[in-house]
DNA sequence: CAGATAGAACTGACCAGTCAGTATTGGTAA
DNA sequence: TTACCAATACTGACTGGTCAGTTCTATCTG
C-alpha cells in the first residue's frame, strides 16, 4: 500500500476510535495524518470512502490471517481455539482499530451496507463451517451452527472491547484460556 | 412520563435506529413525533440530552426489569436464566431501542460518556454478583466473574443484534435455549 | 384569557469537498 | 553537471450546503 494511504489510514483510525466515525472531521484526520486536506481526496472519493475501505480492509486482514492459520490444522476443536487466539492477538495489536469497527459496525447504514453484510458474512460463515463440520463428526452439540458461531463471536468481541475499554491491562492469555472454556465446557462445574 | 415526551422518545428511537444518531436531525425526530421543532427543546436541552436521556432511560428499563424478575428466585443458575430471558425478550420487543443501543453504546464518547460507563456497569455488576455468588456455592467453575459475566452479555446481544438484524424471524425461545446450552456447558457433546 | 403548541423563518457554526496555486520529481537536452 | 520542463503530488483557503438551536406568530385548548 502506498505509504501515505497508510499514514491516513492510521490517523483515521486513531480519530474514528476516539470520537466516533461521523463525529470526526477531514481536517482533522488531514491533520493527525500530517497531509494537506486535498490529499485525502487524492486516495480515498470522500469521506464515506475512507471508511468503508477501513472496514473492508481491516475486516479483510482478519480474516485472511484467521484463514491462514487454521488451514493446516483438522481438528474442529483446535481449529476454533486458534480462530479465537488470531483474532484476540489482532485486537490486542490494533486496538483502536477493534473498537473503531466494533463501534461502526453494525451501525453502517448506507450504500455500503450491502457490502459489509457480505464481508462481515465471509467470518461469521468460517465458524460456522467448522462448527458444522464437528457437529456431523459428533463432536459438538446438535445446536444450530449459526447461533453457535454468532455467540462466539459475541463473546470473543464484546470481551475484547470490554477489556480495553474499561480495564488498563490485556492479558490475551488469561482472556483465551477462559473464554474457551466457557465455550467449550460451559460455566457449571 | 410526559405522553409528548414519550412520543419525542419513541420518534427519536425509530429515526436513531435506522440511520444513526448523528445523522438524524432534529427536524425529522419533530416530524416522526408530530411535534413541532420548537417543541423539542421544551422537553429536552439539545440533541445530546435527547441521545443521553435515551440511552439512559431505556438501559435503566432493562435493569430494573432484570432485578426485579430475578429478586425472589434463590438459585444462581435459575437467576442467570432468568436474565437471559428477560434481556432477549426485551431486545425482541424493543427492536429499534436495541439496534439503537448497541451502535451509539460504545461510541458514545461526550461530557457523559461517564455516566453511561457507570450504567452499563449497573447491568454488568448484576450478573457478575450471581456469576461470582454460583462459584462460591461450588456450582460454577472458578473463573474471572466478571469475564463471565462479559462473555455472557456478549452472546446474548450479538445473537440478538446478528437475528434481527440479518433474519426475518426471531424466535425468543429457541434462541433462549441454545444460548442456555452453549453458555452453561459448552458446545462439546 | 392563559398556557401550550405548531412550524416557518432565521442565524451562526460547522464541515465535506473543490480548486487554484505551489512544491517535488524525474526525465531530457545542452 | 546543470538548466529546463513537464507531469505529478500536494496544500489550504474557500464555497455551498446542512443543521442545531432560537424566535416569533398564528393556532389551539381548557
Amino acid at each position: 500500500m502506498h505509504p501515505k494511504r497508510k499514514r491516513i489510514f492510521n490517523a483515521a483510525v486513531n480519530q474514528f476510535s476516539k470520537k466516533g466515525a461521523s463525529s470526526t472531521t477531514m481536517s482533522e484526520i488531514a491533520r493527525e495524518a500530517e497531509v494537506g486536506k486535498g490529499t485525502l481526496y487524492r486516495y480515498f472519493e470522500n469521506k464515506e470512502d475512507l471508511i468503508s475501505s477501513l472496514i473492508n480492509c481491516g475486516f479483510k486482514n482478519i480474516t485472511e490471517e484467521v484463514k491462514a492459520e487454521i488451514s493446516n490444522i483438522e481438528q474442529p476443536v483446535k481449529k476454533l481455539k486458534k480462530s479465537i487466539e488470531v483474532q484476540l492477538e489482532f485486537y490486542d495489536q490494533n486496538r483502536n482499530f477493534c473498537r473503531f469497527l466494533t463501534r461502526e459496525f453494525w451501525g453502517y447504514k448506507n450504500k455500503f451496507s450491502e457490502n459489509i453484510k457480505e464481508i462481515r458474512n465471509s467470518y461469521t460463515v468460517i465458524i460456522e463451517d467448522i462448527i458444522a463440520q464437528g457437529k456431523e463428526k459428533m463432536i459438538f452439540k446438535d445446536l444450530d451452527p449459526e447461533l453457535a458461531a454468532v455467540s462466539l463471536i459475541g463473546i470473543v468481541n464484546i470481551t475484547a472491547l470490554h477489556w480495553f475499554m474499561f480495564k488498563e491491562e490485556f492479558s490475551v492469555d488469561k482472556i483465551k484460556e477462559e473464554v474457551i472454556e466457557i465455550y467449550f465446557n460451559g460455566l457449571i462445574r
